[in-house]
DNA sequence: TCTGGGGTCCTAGGACCC
DNA sequence: TCTGGGGTCCTAGGACCC
């Protein structure tokens, strides 16, 4: 706990809605619902006129809908974010070298590091700055909380939104806190929030008179005596700039319950080959392999298998993966399966653990070039109509730079503006249109 | 129309070693 | 033969965050 209000959090407002809404100016001041479209997906960001409706993150997308039947529902454009993000994050570094990205939207900055602050006034300065140069060089506004802590800098950014700045002076954090929910404090959520009531603590000050073993008792040596830190406003964790991944993985829900075998072999081995496309490009290489099921009741469970040494060998993770799903029973269906690497090591090497473990295998190859490839419907499917995505980007030949707003019956309404146009007309056209065609993400901000 | 996808950290029990 | 702790590794599950 610094005696200066030097920790910085930046927390974006809605940010993916917001950059939807700042790429589609017919969007702008209208709710928006990033997410998932499917039959079982679920929000990722509602904008605020969204929020009006009662849409929150992690709603079904279904329920949001039904409160909110005429926002417009995007699929989310991680190359946007992830440009957008990139910009961000470059303005944070001018600031300070100790920059600790927590997402694509939310990042600490230890201000006093860079030399940038050292007081109250200083800091709000240097906070005022960041979000002006933020809004100038993304369009989007982003909320800034200063404090002498992370926990205490991260409630003040959520204080502060949306579009605002809100400091803590040091010494005022125990009566800011005391009355306010334990579910403020990072790290508190349903559960634990739930465990404390029912142990009659319902407030910060509830928690900093309980006293710190009674907190272990209730909630185990690290989150006990860690939380009771937290209710007394006690917290030296560093701003931390780099740290190493720990796990790679990618996981799919599926639309329809899986029940055949075969069917759930082939998109074990389909996960795989994706997780392992992601653990080399992030050149890695991991020693334990997890294999993740929900059934169709929702209930989960993980399967791991640790070799003798890591490994980035694609053979050798998706016959483990196989062998995984060999002694796990799906009968009554599957609704997700996800394939997952950990124990990474900082560096690929060439090794000859792996190769072992490989030969060692009963079989290595053969699962994988039988059965299960060969037949595969969708290898042999005709080729598929075109398809468009809600809020995906493209080009016409003639209309210039759109978005679409709407697919079915082998038509699609296209929406054509651009981020720095008035809000556009729509047309509609067939979706095997040559004319049409997809398009990379615009800046929201053109650059000058 | 019930409940995504990518992560992190912690706990607890058993195996194994000293 | 009986009875020990302590430490590390592995596996499985759960809470939480964005």
């Amino acid at each position: 706990m610094r005696a200066a209000p030097t920790i910085l959090h930046l927390d974006m407002d809605a940010f993916f809605a917001a950059a939807e809404q700042a790429a589609k100016p017919s969007l702008r001041g209208k709710p928006v619902v990033v997410g998932g479209l499917g039959p079982r997906g679920v929000v990722a960001t509602a904008s605020y006129e969204a929020r009006r409706f009662g849409v929150h993150s992690a709603m079904p997308t279904a329920q949001a809908r039904r409160l909110a039947p005429n926002a417009a529902y995007l699929y989310p454009r991680f190359a946007l974010y992830k440009a957008v993000s990139e910009q961000v994050m470059e303005l944070l570094g001018r600031l300070s070298p100790l920059v600790e990205p927590l997402s694509l939207d939310e990042a600490f900055v230890d201000l006093e590091a860079g030399g940038v602050a050292w007081d109250s006034a200083s800091a709000r300065e240097a906070g005022e700055r960041l979000r002006r140069d933020i809004l100038g060089t993304t369009g989007l506004t982003g909320s800034v909380g200063l404090a002498g802590s992370k926990m205490l800098a991260k409630i003040a950014s959520e204080e502060a939104k949306p579009d605002g700045l809100v400091l803590i002076e040091p010494g005022t954090e125990r009566e800011l806190l005391g009355p306010k929910s334990v579910r403020i404090i990072p790290g508190v959520g349903p559960a634990t929030g739930e465990h404390l009531r029912r142990a009659g603590m319902t407030t910060v000050a509830d928690l900093a008179a309980a006293g710190e073993d009674e907190l272990v008792r209730l909630l185990g040596r690290a989150h006990g005596s860690s939380l009771h830190r937290m209710a007394l406003g006690y917290d030296d964790r560093p701003v931390v700039a780099e740290r190493d991944a720990k796990s790679v993985s990618v996981e799919d829900t599926f639309d329809v319950d899986l029940h055949d075998r075969l069917r759930i072999r082939i998109e074990v081995e389909r996960l795989a080959e994706r997780c392992v496309g992601r653990l080399r490009a992030s050149g890695h290489s991991g020693r334990t392999i997890v294999l993740k099921v929900r059934r169709f009741d929702f209930s989960t469970l993980t399967r791991s298998e640790t070799l003798r040494g890591p490994t980035d060998d694609l053979g050798v993770v998706r016959e483990a993966a196989a062998r995984l799903l060999e002694g796990v029973d799906t009968t009554g269906g599957v609704r997700l399966l996800g394939v997952g690497v950990s124990g990474l090591a900082d560096y690929t090497q060439e090794d000859l653990f792996a190769q072992a473990a490989e030969a060692a295998a009963p079989d290595p190859s053969a699962p994988a070039e039988e059965g299960p490839v060969a037949a595969e419907p969708s290898e042999s499917e005709p080729p598929r109509e075109r398809h468009w995505s809600p809020g995906q980007d493209l080009r016409h030949a003639v209309y210039g730079p759109g978005w679409v707003q709407g697919s079915g019956v082998g038509r699609v309404t296209v929406r054509f503006e651009e981020p720095g146009s008035a809000p556009g007309r729509v047309r509609t056209f067939q979706v095997d249109d040559p004319d049409l065609e997809p398009a990379d993400p615009l800046p929201l901000v053109p650059r000058s």
